[in-house]
DNA sequence: CTGGACCCTCCCCCCGGGGGAGGGTCGATG
DNA sequence: CATCGACCCTCCCCCGGGGGGAGGGTCCAG
């Protein structure tokens, strides 16, 4: 039997984290004593408090600690740390592109974005459209290509395009829609014929991967305000090349449009 | 002028963070209505935001976000930036380490840790020696060594060793010495000649990168306590290979030895 | 038996926000 | 001119994963 203190020395977990473990339920003493308090531990425990410490390196929470050390099976458990791994390169990926983003930014006067005033009629395609949260939005959006193209196929008059009410940014849930334009909207699964309005756009491409949009969002938003102009509507995308087109995300170019009406 | 729901439209951020920024005094509306307590954005203030919501991302703590807005000179703030992409670095590294040894300790049946006693006979050696923070630990180190081989050089009879007292780990302070062993110490700037007491060590060797060293140290533990045996004085490490020989982390070797004696 | 090291619980603090209450302000409409 | 809904304000409490410290009990070696 070890005391706190000893076996604090044994894990590199601070006392007072062992407490927190201990009355999170992640690591119960070996042993209480009911009339001291005393925390007692066992030798044994020394593995599973390094796999605590580990796991909570990677900020893997401790609920999620927990749910990993209660798995029983070395299989499943294996699943539930590959999907924190996973959680962990994605976050990578989301770092380098905001140190990309970041020195882009702080060159001293960045290029201002260039926009293009358009008038754009109705037109009817081919759409999946659902309310999402944002978070999900990703795979939803995959699975929708590939419904729509397997609706399509060959007869798409255009690229990918897509609309997204404000709701989805401002409050994480709102409604998103994946188009192709082709000549005859089939109506298959999810995928309908649906018309969107005729609207005076705000146009600007977006060269680089999406999480770095927002500068161009901005930059777009700039030039809104600046021409006395306002925003209504949900914004709308084509993804003029994409990931399915080039494997590198910054030959990659989104072109962003921003329903709005002259103000003042 | 764009009040708060518009410039938090343009800029991605939350209304909340808007004002939380505010009150930080990282992004002062370009005015407030002191009657109504309104706050009204200028667009120019789009590009600040989105520098710190870029420096968020990274995780740029508030304070230093703020720091790097007031830098007005580009390249000292380059600077600054660049301290931050380090630390960033530095976190991928500490990830990945992470995550390669929680892939060990996840194995079903870890190899237990090779533990040997050891009758250490005193030692006088040439050694630097100062109480360290432990976040400042690893530059005190490389700064030590350098200074230890340019008195040393060549007459090194054995490979770099260090001791670090208990409350380095505990208390994050400590003394901390790093020493090459010379059959005449010299004494030159922070160099001096240190004798090392006789011990009994319980002695293993730790393959990999240092940042994984507490799987190894847990293991000593273990055996310690299995034998019976308890632990008093500085751990004494000697680093058989280290990144001065191999570039490849997982070619590291260190020896750890833990004074000890025998209880019960 | 006494001192110091060790252990206990409890409360408040940190960061970077989110949720919601309760109330004031704005501008388009009737 | 009133009214209504959207918008804005402040204030307080909540989260996770701890750290600092107060105030008090326990253990063991000398």
């Amino acid at each position: 039997m070890l005391s706190i203190g000893e076996f604090s020395r044994l894990t590199h977990l601070t006392v007072r984290t062992l407490r927190r473990y201990h009355d999170a339920g992640l690591l119960e003493p070996a042993v209480v004593d009911d009339v001291t308090g005393y925390r007692w531990y066992s030798v044994d425990q020394v593995p599973t408090a390094q796999v605590i410490h580990r796991l909570r390196e990677l900020d893997v929470p401790l609920a999620d600690v927990r749910a990993i050390l209660r798995t029983p099976d070395p299989g499943a458990r294996g699943r539930l740390v590959a999907g924190h791994l996973q959680r962990l390169e994605a976050e990578l990926d989301r770092t380098r592109a905001a140190v990309a983003s970041l020195r882009r930014l702080l060159r001293p006067d960045p290029a201002p974005v260039a926009v293009e005033l358009r008038a754009e009629p109705a037109r009817t395609v081919a759409a999946v459209s659902a309310v999402v949260d944002q978070d999900d939005v990703a795979a939803w959006f995959a699975g929708a290509v590939a419904e729509l193209v397997a609706a399509v196929g060959g007869a798409a008059t255009g690229p990918l395009g897509g609309t997204y009410d404000d709701a989805l940014f401002e409050q994480g849930r709102g409604r998103a829609l994946v188009y192709l334009p082709t000549p005859v909207p089939p109506r298959a699964g999810r995928v309908q014929p649906v018309t969107l309005p005729a609207a005076e756009l705000a146009v600007t491409t977006h060269v680089g991967d999406h999480d770095t949009a927002d500068v161009t969002y901005g930059g777009l938003g700039t030039w809104v305000v600046g021409n006395a102009m306002a925003v209504d509507g949900p914004v709308r995308e084509r993804y003029l090349v994409g990931p399915e087109d080039s494997p590198d995300p910054a030959a990659w170019r989104t072109e962003i449009g921003w329903p709005v009406f002259r103000v003042g």
